[in-house]
DNA sequence: AAAACCATACTACATATGTAGTATATAAGA
DNA sequence: TCTTATATACTACATATGTAGTATGGTTTT
């Protein structure tokens, strides 16, 4: 399942509060979408029909879980937009993100160390 | 303007035939996606709207062109993915890819000597 | 030429998505 | 306690998306 932009917007919510009642996640939420506070409801209820989102109804107010790890979300969202965008290509899209993006030359480092540990 | 997997799967096609007339790009999509001629061509009419795609309608039969180059519009996929998922971090984006997906080792080569250009 | 096929325009319709508004119960302050 | 803010459930509605079907006219093949 593709997660869509806005449920994407959602769930970092969540992992930023995992186990948080509606008025803190409206209050995450607030200040880059300026979203309502029902329309977060709407999002929250949909995604829970989804499999997205676990609420505990028993407690008032209601406290609202992502089920899906942040890593497992990333993990999925590489794999659709290397195959989409880069038809499996990751050396071309890695490319393209090391030439178009500014990397730390702490990050570059990193990286080197991390290709010569792939060379055995 | 955020392209739709389908979206991207056509503008695919035309990049692979571009100034293609409807039987040839409904022939290249078929195969992997088994859409019906008149889906294809509502996405191509509905892409023009958009201005995703130009549409000569003095030849007969129509000719149908990709407005966007595939650079341009990796370049924004890229951003989108880049900020969406990554929050910006391009070298968590890169570790990721690097860790998860089977690089050669040519690539491996081409990767460091990129890195080590940067380095100045 | 009649049959079969291709292209285009237009229509259709279900589901998804974006974005709330309303009604209602409840909790928290004045 | 009366008012006000919160939370939840339910409803609403426009636009987008996925996926064709139909009607029509041109083209190619027997």
């Amino acid at each position: 399942m593709k997660l869509s932009e806005r449920e994407w917007t959602v769930l970092s919510a969540l992992w930023e509060a995992d186990g948080a009642e509606l008025g803190t996640i409206v209050n995450i939420l607030l200040p880059h979408t300026g979203w309502n506070r029902n329309t977060v409801l709407t999002y929250l209820t949909r995604m829970e029909a989804k499999g997205l989102v676990s609420i505990d109804k028993e407690a008032s107010p209601h406290i609202y879980y992502a089920t899906l790890d942040r890593e497992s979300c990333r993990q999925r969202e590489r794999q659709s937009f290397l195959n989409r965008v880069y038809s499996g290509s990751a050396g071309d899209l890695i490319t393209a993100f090391l030439k178009e993006e500014p990397i730390s030359s702490e990050e570059r480092e990193r990286l080197r160390k991390l290709l010569d540990e792939m060379e055995v």
